[in-house]
DNA sequence: TTAAATAGGTTTAAAAAATAAACCAGTCTT
DNA sequence: AAGACTGGTTTATTTTTTAAACCTATTTAA
């Protein structure tokens, strides 16, 4: 009754579904931890779409972000939390049972 | 070297991926052919939602729409091309690697 | 017969999101 | 000290999404 395509499309989690988040969550779920320049080149994004879009996530709660300096440069650090991974996990299983029962 | 997630992802197709119109083309890959009122109760999208996504999946040459009167009222019929039914399988091509190899 | 409700949509306008451009603070190079 | 680079944020422009209003025609009810 909640295996409905549709019912599970229209309740997906548009934080996550967004290409640019889904990104960065993509490269957070393989390594734990990334900074802003590492998230950058993986993702392609620009600095202020990535800056932008951390901040939707962080917001959301899937994301934490620590700020530091290391040899006076500023780094930004980005963990996934436990409340974006499971998150994750479950946009995976929605999207997956979407697009195995679609055409069915 | 093209099946990397993120470059998926950099890729996917938006005219698809909005929920909108994946619920749109979910019930169109189902039945193949729809009216305007079978598509309202299904995605449960209003008509103005509805009405614009159905625009832009025209536009995208993903399905064809012909008007017709039925007893003197008007009836919209929307079918799948077999652009948009190559679009669709390629998306869920996408998709489905881009969730299999997450957190990998 | 004429008002009110319904069907079937489209158009317009308001809210949210994505993208790009400009900016700021500090550092390094020359 | 001027210019260029790093690491970001803020602002503004454009594109999408969503919702609200509107239009045409039909049926129902008074």
């Amino acid at each position: 009754m909640k295996d409905d395509p549709l019912t599970l499309i229209a309740g997906i989690d548009r934080t996550i579904h967004a290409p640019a988040r889904l990104s960065i969550l993509a490269c957070l779920a393989a390594v734990k931890t990334g900074d802003f320049t590492f998230l950058l080149n993986q993702t392609g994004l620009t600095r202020g779409n990535l800056s932008a879009n951390l901040g939707k996530l962080e917001e959301a709660g899937y994301v934490s972000i620590k700020k530091e300096f290391v040899e006076k440069i500023p780094r930004t650090l980005i963990r996934l939390t436990a409340k974006g991974r499971k998150a994750l996990t479950a946009y995976c299983n929605d999207m997956q049972f979407v697009i195995e029962n679609l055409g069915g």
